[in-house]
DNA sequence: TCCCCTTTGAAGACA
DNA sequence: TGTCTTCAAAGGGGA
């Protein structure tokens, strides 16, 4: 656990009431996400073949990832911006992530942090517990559970940070984020000697990624020769190339995260070109991040570095280098590319750096949760976290997917906007046709043969995948309501489908279901995108006792009436067909969408 | 070393 | 317009 002043700094103060709160907040945090975790965990580990796989609890307290490199630390606090951002909108609806240490520069007035009634400000809260690692509880403990303590006890638990101690580490914030021209690759912050620091993320990347000599934006919309120190226009090449713009669209980019932007007359501290970068400004983005967006989507963008990589030597979430990403060279860059490359014209065309696409919702979900399911688990195998994560997902309300195609959203406006010819079809045939694109469609028996890391031994086929998804969530009881629809573009076929379907069963997007038997265990029972023929549906069926439940049609098959779709009866929790138990009771209490008491009471057999 | 696997969603290609 | 394909992330595992 990364403390700040377990050195023996005080810069901050309190600090001997802090370090304490997180070895607290873990061991509640422990105990009630292994909850769902070690639900989800269990079912995807009793499906796995690999009997390796099954560990004991010392196993898996040993491969719980601990503290991560750096360069882990840097996608890591890119995860926690979105995780910090949902638990804002959410009220601390989300556990405290499992990676401390993050980087939040706008500060909203911690030096005022009190109400007028000396109590601590839920703003300054919020900002304590998410921005602020130190001072971070699980947001379980503070904001979401039924036992959570009183504001009262909030404050306690919050290190009775004075003003003082506040203003100093506001201070201290800025300082660390805004160094002045300081002379080297020092680290620009009082940093004790022994301990981690919470903003590790940045601290490491700090001889990278805080340029000495940029002031910070908010003192001065110039920037500070290094050597001289005198203010002077910044020159392009010193200016943030993260999201670099093409000439035209310099300066005339409207902020596309405004819906995240905070309130008029809050004072935010900008980005100092060069200084904090988040890889993905996008991802980053909450409410007190939003104008380091815009400072670094200000008109100070310019070409990135040839290489895509930032000047700090990070590379661009976005931008690949095909150094790190192969990809055939100039022969499959767009003319868009060519023309509205953020590179300049280089004679070797496969330089070019590869942009990737945007993240759609599920995609900044699943980063953002990855870590948390693999921090509870042992499964190492993405193959077995995404399916947890797709079940996740799919237990998630409409509103928290709503979040997530929002923020979606705006990551393809943002992308748009950075990138204005870029194509999803230039990032075509730069990776390896699937096998599976050649594949005919498979027989049942093909299916099982095809590979032995199918999904079919993810998905256990007598104890019910209790994750949330198959057996809770919106497959069969999401609540259709139209925020996710409003959210995104996609997401109104889905919600306009799903409001005609009786038991509200969330399908996927109706270009993908080819069938109008569809399998809940998606998939895992062959019915992957581009092998959804019928076969596979059979497969499924022929495979998994099913029950048929009628539901609506959805999207553009809205005209079918009915479609009746088998639902493998090993995907059906005993949850749907008994009440849950006080146990899960108690998880659904603690995980909301993810356990939901059961509207249903299905009463079926397996017909073996 | 490269590709597969697995998930969902977005976007492009194609009929 | 509808269907299909590709890619986005991630990392263990297999060839």
């Amino acid at each position: 656990m990364p403390q700040l002043n377990g050195g023996g700094g005080d810069d901050l103060g309190a600090n001997d009431e802090m370090i304490s709160f997180k070895d607290e907040g873990e061991q509640e945090e422990k105990i009630s996400e292994n909850v769902s975790a070690e639900r989800d965990l269990d079912d995807v580990k009793s499906s796995l073949v690999n009997e390796s796989e099954s560990s004991s609890d010392s196993e898996q307290a040993e491969r719980r990832p601990q503290t991560r490199p750096d360069l882990e630390s840097y996608e890591k606090a890119r995860d926690y911006f979105s995780e910090a951002l949902r638990r804002q909108q959410d009220g601390g609806f989300f556990k405290s992530p499992h990676y401390p240490g993050y980087p939040f520069l706008m500060i909203p007035d911690l030096t005022n942090p009190y109400l007028s009634n000396g109590s601590l400000s839920p703003s300054a809260r919020t900002y304590l517990q998410m921005k602020w690692p130190l001072l971070d509880v699980p947001g379980s403990a503070g904001l979401k559970d039924s036992r959570s303590p009183t504001p009262g006890h909030l404050v306690t638990r919050y290190c009775h940070l004075d003003i003082f101690s506040l203003h100093r580490l506001s201070n201290f914030l800025l300082c660390f984020f805004f160094p002045l021209n300081l002379p080297s690759n020092k680290v620009p912050v009082v940093q004790h000697a022994h301990h981690v620091h919470p903003l590790t993320p940045l601290i490491t990347y700090s001889n990278e990624h805080f340029s000495p000599g940029t002031p910070p934006s908010h003192l001065s919309p110039e920037i500070l020769d290094p050597k001289t120190g005198i203010p002077r226009t910044p020159h392009p090449s010193e200016l943030s190339p993260y999201y670099p713009l093409s000439p035209g669209a310099v300066g005339s980019i409207a902020h596309p995260l405004g819906w995240l932007m905070p309130q008029q007359g809050q004072h935010m501290y900008s980005i100092p070109p060069g200084g904090f970068r988040h890889p993905y400004p996008a991802l980053a983005m909450n409410a007190s991040m939003s104008s380091l967006v815009s400072s670094r989507f200000s008109p100070h963008m310019v070409t990135p570095p040839p290489h895509g990589l930032h000047q700090t030597g990070i590379p661009h979430p976005a931008i690949v280098s095909p150094a790190i990403k192969q990809e055939p060279s100039g022969d499959n860059i767009s003319p868009s590319m060519h023309a509205k490359s953020p590179v300049p014209p280089k004679k070797e065309e496969d330089k070019r750096p590869h942009i990737k696409k945007p993240l759609n919702a599920f995609m900044l979900y699943m980063k953002e949760m990855r870590a948390k399911v693999v921090a509870e688990c042992t499964l190492k195998e993405s193959a077995a976290i995404n399916q947890i994560l797709g079940r996740r997902w799919h237990s998630l309300s409409r509103e928290e997917q709503a979040k997530y195609y929002e923020l979606a959203r705006k990551e393809r406006q943002l992308h748009s906007q950075l990138y204005p010819g870029w194509s999803a079809r230039d990032n075509y045939g730069k990776r390896k046709k699937r096998k599976r694109d050649n594949k005919p469609d498979s027989k049942p028996e093909d299916f099982s043969i095809r590979s032995k890391k199918q999904c079919v031994q993810y998905l256990p086929s007598e104890k019910m995948c209790d994750s949330p998804a198959s057996s809770h969530g919106s497959m069969l009881d999401s609540p259709a309501t139209p925020s996710a629809a409003l959210a995104s573009p996609a997401a109104p076929a889905a919600t306009h489908s799903e409001q005609a379907q009786p038991l509200s069963l969330t399908t996927k997007p109706e270009g993908r279901m080819h069938h109008h038997h569809f399998s809940l265990a998606g998939k895992a029972s062959g019915s992957t995108s581009s092998s959804s023929s019928s076969s596979s549906s059979s497969s499924s069926s022929s495979s998994h006792p099913t029950i048929s439940i009628p539901i609506g049609t959805s999207g553009s098959q809205s005209t079918t009436p009915i479609l009746t779709r088998p639902i493998p009866f090993t995907s059906l929790h005993p949850s749907m067909l008994s009440p849950p138990s006080p146990f899960h009771q108690a998880a659904l209490h603690s995980h909301h969408a993810l356990f939901q008491s059961q509207p249903l009471s299905l009463v079926t057999k397996p017909t073996e």
